[in-house]
DNA sequence: GCCCCGAATATTGTATACAATATTTTTAAT
DNA sequence: ATTAAAAATATTGTATACAATATTCGGGGC
C-alpha cells in the first residue's frame, strides 16, 4: 500500500471495501465482520471502524448498532429513484454546458463521440461504456458546478457498484449510440433544451436496461 | 443522553459538531481539536474520531491527514453551486408533485401557505422561516423518491449550517409569500411545469437574498 | 531583530485492551 | 425429543496506549 503519497489505513479500507463490493466478493445484504476483515487486510480493527463510518453515509453500506455492517440492499425501487435523479442531473449538465459550450470543448466531445462510433462498429463494448463514461463526465465538468458533480459521481458510484460491468445488450447497445448521435447534434446546434431532454431520456432508457437485467436477475433466483 | 433510545456515542457526538456549527460555537475554517472536544464532551477520542469521518462524508467538515479536522468554509461560490442543484431538484419535486397531486395533497399543501399568509401578515419571519420549511419538505414527501428526498436535505443541511437564522430581509420576505402564491396556483391548476419553473426560480431567488448577506459580512469583516 | 536548527511537546493515526451487547452452545426440565 | 434457561463465546462500541507526524519552543548565529 506504501505509494508516493501515503493515505490514512481508514481510506486504503474503504477503497478496499469498494472494490470487495464491485467485483462481489461482498454481495448486496452481506455482513462485514470486523475481526475477520481486520485479520485478512492485517491492519487493527480501528482503520476498517472508521472506513466503515464513512461508507455508510455515502449508502454503500448500512450499520446497525450493536449488530455490525452490512452491505446495502438497493431494491429495485432505489434503482428506479437513482436513475430518476440521475436523469435530471444529467439533463442539467448537458443544458448547462450547450449554454456555454466553446468550439474547442464540442471538439473533444465530438473527438469522443468519434471512438463511441469506432467501438460500436467493432461491437467493442467493453471500450464503449468506457468511452461513454469519459463522455458523461466530460459533459459533467463543463458545467463548472462542482457540487452538481459531486453528487452525480455519488450516485453513479453507487449505480455502479451494483452492476460493476453491464451486461453486454444488443438493443441496448444500438439505441445508445443511436441516443449519443442524437445527443451531439443537440450540442452541434448549442440548443440546450434540446439536450436536457435527451440526456434525460438517454439515463432514463438506460435505467430500463439495467433494471430489466434485475429483474431477470430476480427470476433466476427464484428458478434455484 | 440517555434517552428511550440509546444512540450510540459516535452518533450523539456527530450531532453534537452539527449543532456546535449551527450555532457558531465552531466556524467556518475552525479546527477541531480532538483532545479538547473529548474534554469537554466527556468521552474518549474514539467515537469523536468516528463521527468526523461520518461528518467530512457528509461535507460538513474536511480532514486533513495527519493535520486534523477543519469546519468546511464554502465560498460564495459554493453557495451559489448548492443552490443551483437545489433550484433544479426543488424544481423537479414541484412538477413530480404536481403529476400526481392528489385534492387531500392540495389541501394540505394550502393549509400550509394559509400558514404562511398568516405569519407574513404579523410580519413574523421566524414562524414564517418555519412553515416554509414544512411546505418545502411536504412537497419533497409528495414525490415519493427517497433518494431525491435524501439528497435535497443533505445539501440543505449544508446551506442551513452555515446560515442558521436567515436575517430579516423585507424585501425578500415580500417577494417570498409572492412566489409562494403564484406556486400555489401553479398547484391547485395542476400544471407541472409552471410549478418547476415557479418553485426554480423562488429557490435562486433566496440564493441571490443569501449571497448578499455573506456579500455584506465580508464587507463588515473587511473593516474591522 | 530575524532566521535556522534541533529538541520538546502536541496532535493525529493506529493498535490493543476492556466493557457492553448479541449470538451460540450447553444444560436442565418436561 | 423438545423447550427454556443459563453459560460460554463472539462481536461491536469505547477507552487507553503506543507510534507517527506536525507544531511549538528555545537557543545560537548573523
Amino acid at each position: 500500500m506504501a505509494t508516493i503519497e501515503r493515505k490514512l489505513l481508514n481510506i486504503e479500507v474503504a477503497n478496499e471495501i469498494r472494490e470487495m463490493i464491485r467485483v462481489g466478493a461482498l454481495e448486496k445484504g452481506d455482513k462485514i465482520n470486523e475481526r475477520e476483515l481486520s485479520m485478512s487486510l492485517g491492519v487493527s480493527r480501528t482503520p476498517i471502524r472508521e472506513a466503515l463510518q464513512r461508507l455508510s453515509i455515502e449508502g454503500l453500506i448500512k450499520i446497525i448498532p450493536h449488530k455490525g455492517a452490512y452491505v446495502s440492499s438497493p431494491r429495485l425501487r432505489d434503482i428506479r429513484e437513482m436513475f430518476e435523479v440521475m436523469s435530471v442531473l444529467e439533463g442539467t449538465c448537458a443544458r448547462m454546458a450547450t449554454e456555454k459550450m466553446s468550439d474547442e470543448q464540442f471538439a473533444k466531445l465530438e473527438f469522443l463521440h468519434d471512438q463511441l462510433e469506432e467501438h460500436y462498429k467493432n461491437r467493442d463494448h467493453e471500450n464503449y461504456l468506457q468511452v461513454n463514461h469519459q463522455y458523461h463526465t466530460y459533459v459533467q465538468e463543463l458545467t463548472g458546478n462542482k457540487i452538481l458533480n459531486d453528487i452525480i459521481n455519488g450516485i453513479r458510484l453507487k449505480i455502479l457498484l451494483y452492476r460493476s460491468q453491464q451486461l453486454y445488450q444488443p438493443r441496448r447497445f444500438d439505441e445508445s449510440i443511436r441516443e449519443h448521435r442524437a445527443l451531439l447534434e443537440a450540442f452541434r446546434k448549442r440548443n440546450p433544451l434540446e439536450a436536457e431532454i435527451l440526456m434525460k431520456t438517454h439515463l432514463m432508457n438506460q435505467c430500463e436496461a439495467l433494471v430489466s437485467l434485475y429483474e431477470n436477475d430476480e427470476n433466476e433466483k427464484g428458478d434455484d
